[in-house]
DNA sequence: TCCGGAGTTGACAACGTTGTCTGTACGTCC
DNA sequence: GGACGTACAGACAACGTTGTCAACTCCGGA
């Protein structure tokens, strides 16, 4: 800028009123400062502009995986917002481990990031207080943060699709519903189970639930185990769309009704298509972003709490009667 | 930092050596700053850092779209090379539009990334030339650079991967096979129209080439089209994932041989399962990462260009012979 | 006692911007 | 003719770091 100023012949702070369309400056000495900056090909320094204005016009997003087809959706519709907003992203994956979520986080925050929109990967997020105190929002996304702290949050209505799930299984004659679920400690995961229960009433056997890492070994234990029982289950309900997946990679055309959380791509191109409950991840990401910048335009009102509805999406699997078992001669009135 | 110094009863400069990890410190002394740095909850600006130093630990990546699986598993690798190097990583979509990438390079310029890596959506970057020149190096993946610019690139093996599955097709048996590919202008679409021509050899036939952007209705008007020849085709290559996923859904158990460029998730579990070349986003990204970290390392070695090898994963259809048709009788010798 | 050197510590400038304030020229109004 | 307002331009400090260099203390050796 310096270099500009001398071969425009002007003072510094005049080409600074120039960059910045700052009024007062007369069109001839614009017009030759914008020459200069042609010919020199100057192109302004932001970290020093941010050094001076104290704003970044940066978000911060942290997720579990950019290359999770949820996440990436999400993380795109986060990004059309902040752009409308002349906003950068910066993105970082937590890997579902709360060290790296948090050294990420600190990591945004050293950069001075206007605002944060995050999916929480840990349960505790006291270290954020600082943070916020200072004037930084945060929203929280998919999942609430840890115990203690005030935020926004973007939320699925995971306990309704829960139940949506499960009811539509009942509706179709299934009384013996397996669950398949992530670890309870994982937010969606405890809240799915929740809706599952409460819609199975007196139906509920913990025998037929599991809680776990997904992973190919431990769904085919699982579900070789229930499917070995008395009474096996004529219905499978997936947690997530990793577990729905995997499940139908282990089950490989097992008579078994099956309605998966979350939606994927080619669910329809499948014999049988696959039921599913679909979330909106770029609705939740927009929505995030949307409440952040409000945030940031200075709304200073007190915390929203956002529940996105789900909807059931009937493709075939869910839609399959229970196949013929021993069940209701078993257990005779 | 100036508030931690009083509180410590030391010089800012001291200050800033205990949180550099400088050495010439009195560990008693670093001691008493690091307790006033947790007292105060202080953390570096990394604004003024950049400013005074002149490197931001920052890389920008553009891509196409973040929510196609492709770019985002190729993110997802470049951010944890980055994260090795301690950078973080600036993301952007172009989404194809070459306005839109040139802005994005333009913002990441500005703020100074420390280099870039870029899947080109435009043919013209010769904008970029001032920033090379600069010393801010950059990778192509996928694609190459506009004409005149001398830069690393790290691309696919596309003809190689295209002459493979229209052989793999040719050896089970056909000898009409339609090509479906994105419009010519892009870089891998010609090469996967190159290689495809060239294992056809002289039964290229031009009449089962279409080349245009993606959608239901055209894939669908062409294979209608197609499908009307008097000699129809036998066998279908797609040139890319999401032509390969719109043909699966147009054909619906069309008895057509199926061979389509990129893998995709549930490519097993569909019935034929989908016979597929398959590229390596993740290498790509890693890759191109690594070569960009090389750069800046100080590697001044003439620009280098990798080609990954792609493999062919048979799954079923594109195994499948040619239907019965007319084709032999109509065409005696 | 003096000197040299190692080990610490601090003062100060600089990075490239922008906000504040001051200065100058010119035209207008009384 | 003088006071005043407007339009424009520039000087200077400040943002929060880090690199440079100087200074101070303490110790052992001459």
């Amino acid at each position: 800028m310096k270099d500009v100023a001398s071969a425009a012949g002007v003072a510094l702070k005049t080409v600074s009123r120039v960059v910045n369309g700052e009024p007062g400056v007369n069109p001839v000495t614009a017009e030759r400062v914008r020459d200069a900056i042609d010919r020199l090909g100057y192109s302004r320094n932001e970290s020093a502009r941010v050094l001076r204005r104290g704003r970044t016009s940066t978000v911060g997003l942290v997720i579990e995986d950019v290359a999770d087809p949820f996440y990436s959706v999400l993380s795109r519709a986060v990004e059309d917002v902040a752009i409308t907003h002349g906003c950068l992203l910066l993105t970082g994956s937590s890997g579902e481990e709360p060290d790296r979520e948090r050294e990420l986080i600190r990591t945004f925050c050293a950069r001075r990031v206007d605002g944060l929109i995050v999916v929480p990967a840990g349960g505790d997020h006291s270290y954020l207080r600082p943070e916020l105190d200072a004037g930084t929002p945060a929203v929280f996304v998919d999942r609430p943060p840890g115990p203690g702290l005030d935020v926004d949050t973007v939320l699925s209505d995971n306990a309704g699709g829960a139940r949506l799930a499960t009811r539509h299984l009942l509706a179709h004659g299934h009384r013996r519903i397996a669950f398949l679920g992530d670890l309870p400690s994982i937010f969606t995961a405890a809240r799915r189970l929740h809706g599952y229960r409460d819609a199975l009433g007196h139906l509920f056997d913990e025998r037929l639930v599991s809680m776990r890492p997904p992973s190919p070994e431990t769904v085919r234990a699982d579900l070789d185990r229930m499917l070995a029982f008395d009474r096996p289950p004529t219905a499978l309900f997936t947690g997530n769309g990793r577990l729905t997946v995997t499940a139908l990679r282990v089950l490989g055309g097992q008579p078994l009704a099956l309605v998966g959380f979350d939606d994927f791509e080619l669910a329809d191109l499948l014999s049988p298509g696959v039921t599913v409950v679909a979330q909106d991840p770029a609705g939740m990401g927009r929505r995030a972003a949307e409440l952040l910048f409000r945030r940031l335009a200075g709304d200073e009102g007190p915390s929203e709490h956002h529940e996105l509805a789900v909807r059931l999406i009937p493709r075939g699997s869910g839609e399959q009667p229970p196949a013929l078992t021993p069940e209701p001669t078993l257990n005779p009135p």
